[in-house]
This record gives structure tokens, C-alpha cells and sequence, in this order.
DNA sequence: CTGAAAGCGCTAACAC
DNA sequence: GTGTTAGCGCTTTCAG
């Protein structure tokens, strides 16, 4: 393969006018960059990439921290950070950890290591104690809401839209509400929905929350447990449509009725929640997504609040 | 940040003898290597990866082509590639074509920058005969059959699929029978459906094939047109579970019953289609990804055919 | 405008 | 075992 200084040696310049023609600069004449221009055409010559960005001390591309990748909700992210990064001639990396916090925090060296200008951390297993650190090789952004004043964030007001859900579900009369979520407690949204769960309720029976629900299965489970509990709840706020789809269709399977017998919220409005006419909570994932991507190449440490909004349908 | 002469210095070796710790190169004095080590921890080092790569010749990072048009289905495949790249400590980067030519060919040019050691094209819209050429700077790997001797494939059998699919149909006695497809007819896929639905059905009236539908909206315009159209379809076979739950909810809308009034299959067995018992063709897109990436670090062209089923539940 | 030369940070012969 | 040295392929002063 063609490397710059042949194609000066077969042009009959130097590396450095090489170098200029590259990255048009406009100090060279006209005759020498067609010259140039004429060889690197003739040889199919592409500069490498790795040599450039060792020598500029930057890649143009960051990396995303994410649990799953097969999760509707990090989809969206995802998705809004590839809308950006396209339109602005970046690469993106994704970088699934299935909550390892090992395994994050090697992606987190990946900044360090000079790979990734950036990376946008979608959901964390570590401390911020433990991540923080890295933002001296690099710019963090984070998709909650995080104090620090070196990492920027693009969040929402969660423990809100928590409460808002909860509150929906007691105006209409249910007073056996039960949740489901992700992880247990280690998990900062899990936190905020048992928190926000008693600011509407007050005290939560253990048996009315049940967590390590990320599909529908999970949600066909959750929906069994809670159906057979001694003192039945008759109403349940998902974490995410698609475990709310897997509550109604087992409820469904008992002859029983949404929202009549057993209402359900869902969360991030996706596909299967408005094939069901499910209640959902979307959190505007996409738009998060783009505005983490914004922070992270504009090396921002600001933070953004995206607005959710309750949606309304037929299952509660 | 410190590099690698820093620690030499500091250890009062030779950076070959640094580079061998860092390495694992066994002929390295235990005295020395612990010296190094000790320098290393303290300054918290991490080599460069960019020079790394750079003289390694190899990434360790492999691009995937998709159209991202918010498609479950390559999720599906990005979900497999990804399960087996973070195994192996492959790290993958995403690149969204959106079905631009032109953007897709970019991408290929970063096998050619050395960016990339190699390429997964989950779905393409440059001819092989433009994408081929870059075989010889890196690795391509196709999720559809390919004749050509230096590029690898996980495929499916896509005709056979369809064909399945349209024959289950007949045999349920439909005749007036329709389809959606993403694109048009410059897609393999949309040719190969073409083909299918001839084969099983024989002429193909143009109303009955309606392109664009990527999601659930487009389902329901979908199903808007088939139910207006003068002769009406009494089936149709989908490009995937949310196009055919969009069809299915205009369907119910109308207070028609699925399938008595009109049949639906999906494609990729989604979590919509398992919530709407929709039967479906599961395609095990993740099988696919995952096969294609194995295909695409081991620098292997062989061709690997992956088995679908049809799952037959309540919609036809 | 142009080129020589000094790196960027690392690996890998090649000698000793 | 260990160090010297020559690169990998490129950018960027600095003279001229």
C-alpha cells in the first residue's frame, strides 16, 4: 500500500506539500497540487487513518456505554446519538457491559488509551467515583443527572415522571400499586421509583416490587407474582412497554381485563405499547440521545434536561 | 500523559524491555519487570493504541453496515455481532447508511484508512461490484449470499422463506394475497419476495405490493391502501412483526377480525408479534450476526446458511 | 509557496 | 536478557 512519501517521491514534491494537498491547505500552487492530486488519484492512495489521528490527538469518534443492546430504551439512545454523529461526520462505538462494572470501566480506558474522543455513558454499574477520574482523557457524558462539574449530562427528571405515573394510577382509585424495574437498588432509577412510590403511597410492601424485568417474558413472570400475591395489587407501573406487554398478556390469559381488573403503565412508548393501547410514560430516549452526542463533541459539561410526557391510552 | 520512553527512563531500561512487560514477552528479568511495573503503576500509564495499532497493522474493531431506519431486524444482527465481539474483545463501530450509496461507500473506505480490519454489511445498496474491491484492504462479511470467492456470508434463505410463507397462505386458502417490503425493487430482498409470490401465486397485480414500511405507521397506511383497494386482499405477508402489528391494529379498527377477515404474517419473530400472537417467520437474526462476525475475525469468505422456521400462531 | 526535519508513541529486528 | 535503532504513516514547525 501507497504510503504520503510515495506519492511525493512519484509527484516530485515533498511529504509536506503531500500533507497540504490532503488537508487543502491553500498554500500550494495550482501546478504542484494538480500533480499531486493526479498521482494520488492514479495510486487510489487513502491516507491512514491511525497515523493521522496518533499525530492530531483525536479520533472523531466516541464510544457508548450501554447494558444491552437488545433493550428497546438504549435503542433509542442510541439511536438519537447515530442521528447526530452521522450528520457530523463521527464514528460511534458501542460498548455493551451487561452491567459488568469491570468491563465498563475497560471501556472507560478506552479513552485514556487515546481510542475514543468521548464517550456517553447510557446507564453505569461503577460509582461516579470510579468513572469520574477518566474525564481528564476525555469528555463523559452521562444521561442522568450528574453533579460533577467535569461531565456534562443530557437526563430527565425521572423521580418526576415517577411520581406523575404513580400519582395517575391513585387518582384513579388504585391503592395496590405495584412496579417492576431493571436492577435492584445498586441502580439510581430503581431508587428513585421506590422513592417516588412512597411519596404517593407511603409504605411499600416488599412483595409489590419486583425487579430483573428487561423483556416480555420478564413481564409474563412479574405478572404471574403479582397475581398470586396474597393481597393482589390492581395495578402495576412497567419498566418499559415491552414488560408491560408481557403483564397484559398473562392478565389477558386469565380471562381477566385491562385496565378494569389490573391496569398497567408502561414506559418509553415503544411499538408493542401502541399495539396494545398501553398507558405509557415516554421519556424522549431519541432526544437524550442527541443531546448526550452534542455534549460529547462539544467537550460541554452542561446539563440538559429533556421534558418527558405521560401518554394516555387505554390501559389504565 | 506519560509514553513509553517516560517509563523507561524512569525504570532505567530500555523501552524494549517496557514494551516487552507490556506485552508479556517472557524474556524480561523478574528484577525488571517488577521495576517497570512499579514505574508503570505509579504514573498510571496506558500505551497509546493508536500507535499500537498503527504498527500492528490491526484495530481489533470491526464496522457494521446498517440502514438504521429504526429496523428491529438489525438490531437483531447488530445484537449478535456484538454478543460475540465482547468475547473476544473485538470492539464493534455502527454505521448507519440510512440506504445512502454514497454514505455507504465511505465506510468502506475506512478498511482501506485502516480503521477497520474488517466490515459486516447487514444490507447494502451499492452494487458487490463497487463493495468487492475493498476485500483487499480488510475483511467483508455479507449477511446475504454471495458468490463472491473473497467475501464471506451468514445468509438465509430468503426465497425459500417467502415462499413457505406465501404457501401457507394458499394452503389456508387465500388467493387474493398481498406483501410489504422496505424498498423497491433495487433491493435484493424485495426481488426475491417478488419472486416467491410468483412462483406461489403467479402474476403479481401492483396493488398488491406495497413498499416503504419500515414501521408500525407504515402498516397501518399499508393496511389503509390494501383495505380500499377495489380487489381487496384477504391476506398479507409483512417485512416484519411491527409493520404486520400496524396492519393488524387498522385491521381491528375497522371492527374486521384477524383472521377471519384477513390474515397476517410477520418476519423476525419480534416481542409486538409475540404480544399480538402474530405468526411470524423468525429469520434468527441474531444466529446471523453472530456468524457473521466470526466470519469477519477470522478473515474467512465461507458461506454459512442459517435456518429459519416459520412459527405458526393465531393470525392466519 | 516549499521542503527538511523533528516528532507522535509504539514494536521488532538485530546485535551484544 | 537487554538495548539500539529503524521504522509505522502522518503533521507541523521552521527556514528559506
Amino acid at each position: 500500500m501507497a504510503n504520503i512519501s510515495d506519492i511525493a517521491k512519484l509527484a516530485g514534491v515533498s511529504v509536506s506539500t503531500v500533507s497540504r494537498v490532503l488537508n487543502r491547505n491553500p498554500y500550494v500552487s495550482e501546478s504542484k497540487r494538480l500533480a499531486v492530486q493526479r498521482v494520488i488519484d492514479e495510486l487510489d492512495y487513502t491516507p491512514n487513518r491511525l497515523a493521522v489521528d496518533l499525530i492530531r490527538r483525536e479520533t472523531k469518534s466516541i464510544g457508548v456505554i450501554l447494558p444491552y443492546t437488545n433493550n428497546q430504551a438504549f435503542d433509542q439512545i442510541l439511536h438519537g446519538i447515530l442521528n447526530r454523529s452521522v450528520e457530523l461526520g463521527y464514528t460511534v462505538t458501542v460498548l455493551p457491559t451487561k452491567y459488568d462494572a469491570k468491563q465498563e470501566l475497560g471501556y472507560m480506558h478506552m479513552l485514556k488509551s487515546k481510542r475514543l474522543d468521548g464517550i456517553v455513558i447510557t446507564s453505569r454499574s461503577n460509582p461516579w467515583e470510579k468513572l469520574a477520574p477518566f474525564a481528564k482523557y476525555g469528555t463523559i457524558v452521562a444521561c442522568e443527572y450528574v453533579e460533577h462539574p467535569e461531565i456534562g449530562c443530557a437526563y430527565l427528571d425521572r423521580y418526576a415522571s415517577f411520581v406523575e405515573a404513580f400519582a395517575l394510577l391513585k387518582e384513579k382509585g388504585h391503592t395496590r400499586v405495584a412496579f417492576t424495574t431493571a436492577r435492584r437498588e445498586q441502580s439510581s432509577s430503581t431508587q428513585l421509583t421506590i422513592q417516588a412510590y412512597r411519596r404517593v403511597f407511603g409504605e411499600l410492601p416488599p412483595e409489590y416490587h419486583l425487579s430483573n424485568c428487561y423483556n416480555m417474558d420478564d413481564g409474563i413472570r412479574a405478572a404471574r407474582l403479582l397475581l398470586d400475591a396474597p393481597r393482589r395489587p390492581t395495578a402495576v407501573y412497567a419498566n418499559g412497554d415491552e414488560v408491560a406487554a408481557g403483564i397484559v398478556q398473562y392478565v389477558k390469559s386469565l380471562h381477566m381485563l385491562v385496565p378494569e381488573d389490573f391496569a398497567v403503565i408502561g414506559q418509553e412508548n415503544q411499538p408493542v405499547g401502541i399495539a396494545l393501547d398501553l398507558t405509557t410514560v415516554d421519556h424522549r430516549l431519541v432526544q437524550v440521545g442527541e443531546q448526550a452526542f452534542n455534549l460529547a463533541i462539544r467537550k460541554s459539561a452542561d446539563k440538559i434536561e429533556i421534558p418527558y410526557r405521560l401518554i394516555v391510552r387505554k390501559s389504565t
